[in-house]
DNA sequence: CCTAGTATGTTATTACATAACACTACCTAC
DNA sequence: GTAGGTAGTGTTATGTAATAACATACTAGG
């Protein structure tokens, strides 16, 4: 999707960081996969192109683009994807399906509040969530 | 905590599984260590007793032991807890504290409903959930 | 007894992630 | 323009997490 890539360039030049060639290259292979991606399918596929891509190239640059929002780490399996509601910073929960694969996202607005509120009650002091899941998507459904 | 090791004992009894002793032996160390612990420290402290330790042993003792509820794996980090509230089934969010990375366990009965249902909205039917948090505990407010 | 099931022991390897340092490009202050 | 800072990449090496594959032991049922 070049939208992302698009918008990418936009947000960093909003935000004075450089978006530079490896950061566009993982941020493209990414965008272009269907499913999450482990880091290493993520290294070997970078270095494709004849370019020596060696792991911590690949590990900043995804730790770049997690923080702008633009990829997310599914901390389950440990893999990587590309954001479809990229601009926003909407809490967003993944949910992996077991037999595609793919990754949904899914807001997770009023969940968060309450969390909060329930963590507070025991004193402790929220300030990132990590919500995930596993399940069957609708098309696997559907397949079924 | 003599506790836990008791309710394993009981909860194998009932479900027909063996308490043995690499299983017994792990979690041990578990509920004896104030922080959620590392694999590897886990496999280390494992052998001091002469005995040696290899992964593959104290790994599936792991898995054994999550199966049960007696131990969660906080996939934030990769490491491993001894379940404060064993027997019951509830879901339960962990929360680990920045400052001294104990894990703070909470109940969230009313989210898992909320997210089901998103989720569903979107034709994805959820099996699992994972709910995790990072920030600041009770204690180390009080501290700061 | 012997065999099927369950669990552990052991070796080796695969997969995930980062430390540390050298180098480059660019920008800005003097 | 040039000295020095900042941000980013390249490269080597290593640390850390997890599992594959196969051998061995224990135990309960026929």
């Amino acid at each position: 999707m070049h939208d992302l890539i698009r918008q990418a360039e936009a947000l960093c030049q909003r935000s004075g960081m450089a978006f530079t060639a490896p950061r566009r290259r993982v941020l493209e292979i990414l965008a272009a996969s269907e499913t999450p991606m482990k880091a290493y399918d993520l290294i070997s596929k970078a270095g494709e192109g004849g370019q020596a891509t060696k792991p911590p190239t690949v590990y900043r640059a995804l730790d770049f683009l997690c923080q702008l929002g633009l990829v997310h780490r599914i901390e389950q399996d440990a893999t990587f994807v590309a954001c479809n509601h990229a601009g926003h910073s909407h809490p967003m929960a993944l949910f992996v399906c077991n037999t595609c694969l793919k990754a949904t996202e899914v807001a997770y607005h009023e969940v968060a509040p309450i969390l909060e509120k329930a963590a507070e009650v025991q004193g402790f002091h929220l300030t990132r969530l990590v919500v995930e899941g596993r399940g069957q998507c609708r098309d696997c459904a559907l397949a079924a």
